[in-house]
DNA sequence: AGCGGAATTTGAATCGATCCAACAAAAATG
DNA sequence: CATTTTTGTTGGATCGATTCAAATTCCGCT
């Protein structure tokens, strides 16, 4: 009869594997875990026992209950998984988050999911000690589902007001500040922003109160520093168009050829990511303006991307690859304790600026 | 005394809000995963408690268990973790991979190590459903190791001769003769190869003793390629100087160096990767010369990059984020058969590649 | 009040290991 | 030879859930 069932092939157990070899199951276990404490002819007869009947090893399933780690974090967003490796950004922030894990021999388990439903599935079953998130769009419901987790979480990118969650990012209020000081020191008097979205879902002109009620601080504080910055030029940033996109070609796309519609052309572009204004760059040059001959764009984040288009991007640089590592190790030895850490940025200065076009 | 103890913050279990409830586990257990089938009131009651108490909701390391099967797939590789998003071959992969695994709501487990012994306790523990493995370097290793979890697996890339282990793979000599006879028409008879390695940990000029005993036969496959088509036109390959590199920067350069000492230099190059190509064009314009004027270059994966380069890279182009979506999918609907499919590949003829120079 | 059947709830069994206190056997010590 | 030590082995408890057959409760109806 058991011969009939055989061939369900129900897996080998740990037990399976004592009891053939005459010993207890506790004894069998330390012939994996810890072989130097059996007898070498117990351990030897066990092996053999485990090979012969084709045991897997202990299945991790079973280890992982008792010892309670699962040794990876889990990295998540609200965007597809290719998100991972298609977007510059999140490519650069990996590799740091990669260094950390290899250093500790973690691994890394990526999290996300089509729709919202599976999503917070995704999280709420992923095997991991800890989360990285990326707080892109949807980025605040990613942070509530993940708290439910109770496991220790990092917020990346778009700082969240909520100051009891762990988050790293940028001086985004100095960083927008350079690189509206560079452009308005040389020269230009009219310009766009190129935005990320304030809120969830949100594409178009934004107006004074979207950015009022900006749920993406990190945006709102981009914008400030762009304003506070070209005021002191004297400029009136009232006549600034503001582009909310999704941070993809096809906003952003539509975004230029707004701004490009209206009357007053802009001189100059201020785009808060480099994805942004490389696509810019691209749309420009299409149209047959050229950059910075005729328009001028500064970028925010620092992608190696951006050093390799044509003309190469001027823009705001953030320690990507740091912020990874740091936020991988902030679940990895993670202490109980809330961290906010505000990192700085660098400007790099490139080909895509140049002094305002004469009228 | 209990209070005392509190501090330390034991999590709660489902047991615990049960009994705080006044039901069974089993009970609890369906207020959170079959909540339909426990009457309102009870249900209501349980989750108070459960958010009262602070309870995180079931723990997947206990459902693990029980449910046998962890919804996401492992991708293994003996290369550091950063790999995954440096390497354009990889990312598109990766893409095809992602797109299978939210097609289903899989997760992706990466899993790699800095050290030998490190990947093999991660492969050993990686909480997975099945593994994808990428066999560039020390591929068999990584075969032999997943082997042993007994857990089904694909090896993607160079070909293993082992037919016991499934395995997507492209036609390599089929495009490596696209690739020779396209450069031989153009009229070149001046040849040097950039080769993979044809076995572990292995770089320089590669005699004929060490492609006759290869153990990466993808590797092997493709030098017969380009020698079977390039003997058609009357080429003496005996001659044709093959370099094997670790398919990155350092010894890709160092293999050029070496060609370009050579009395005679190649007018043509057949890299063996896009990675190498490119590089290529990079190291031979740094050095004055022209390409596709003094050198022409094919690769070989077709990577996104190649488009980009200048001049861009006329290559083999490989189905990679099909091949990626296949095997993720061998994978996920995994039926204990053993699989091996060859897919075909694509010539793209770009910019790198010309008549060959007049003598 | 009594009955049948549907709707709920219970609690033991299970998933696959590791840990550890207790015990046994062997080796070292006096 | 008796007594410690050392070295190995045992088996029960535990990790945190799910499952399912059996028990119970509920409800409408005669």
């Amino acid at each position: 009869m058991a011969s009939l069932l055989e061939g369900q092939a129900r897996p080998i157990r740990l037990a399976d594997i004592a009891k053939a070899a005459g010993v207890s199951h506790g004894t069998a276990s330390n012939v994996f875990s810890r072989p130097e404490i059996v007898r070498a002819e117990v351990r030897e007869r066990v092996k053999a026992v485990a090979e012969q009947m084709g045991y897997a090893g202990p299945d991790p399933k079973g280890r992982l209950l008792r010892a309670g780690k699962v040794n990876a974090i889990g990295v998540a967003t609200t965007e597809p998984l290719s998100y991972f490796f298609d977007d510059p950004f999140a490519r650069v922030m990996m590799a740091g988050i990669s260094e950390a894990c290899d250093a500790t021999g973690a691994g890394i388990a990526l999290v996300s999911a089509a729709n919202q439903e599976k999503l917070a599935w995704n999280i709420q079953s992923a095997l991991v000690d800890g989360f990285v998130l990326f707080c892109i769009e949807g980025g605040s419901r990613l942070v509530d589902l993940t708290r439910e987790r109770k496991l220790p979480f990092v917020a990346l990118e778009l700082g969240f007001q909520d100051e009891t969650v762990s988050a790293i990012g940028v001086d985004n209020v100095a960083g927008a500040r350079l690189a509206a000081r560079h452009l308005a020191e040389l020269g230009h008097r009219r310009f766009a922003v190129l935005s990320l979205g304030f809120a969830d879902n949100r594409t178009g002109f934004a107006t004074p109160e979207v950015v009022r009620s900006a749920v993406y601080t990190g945006t709102r504080d981009r914008l400030a520093g762009y304003f506070e910055e070209l005021s002191r030029f004297g400029i009136d940033t009232a006549t600034i168009p503001v582009y909310e996109t999704e941070n993809e070609e096809k906003s952003t796309r539509a975004g230029l050829e707004a701004i490009f519609a209206r009357g007053e052309r802009p001189t100059a572009i201020l785009a808060m990511s480099d994805r942004m204004a490389l696509i810019a760059i691209d749309w420009l040059r299409a149209r047959g303006l050229g950059v910075p001959g005729d328009v001028s764009i500064v970028g925010f984040d620092g992608v190696p991307d951006g050093a390799l288009s044509t003309p190469p991007l001027t823009t705001i640089a953030q320690p990507i690859t740091e912020i990874g590592r740091r936020a991988a190790r902030m679940i990895l030895d993670h202490d109980g304790a809330v961290r906010r850490e505000t990192m700085g940025v660098d400007f790099v200065v490139r080909g895509s600026t140049g002094p305002a076009p004469k009228a």
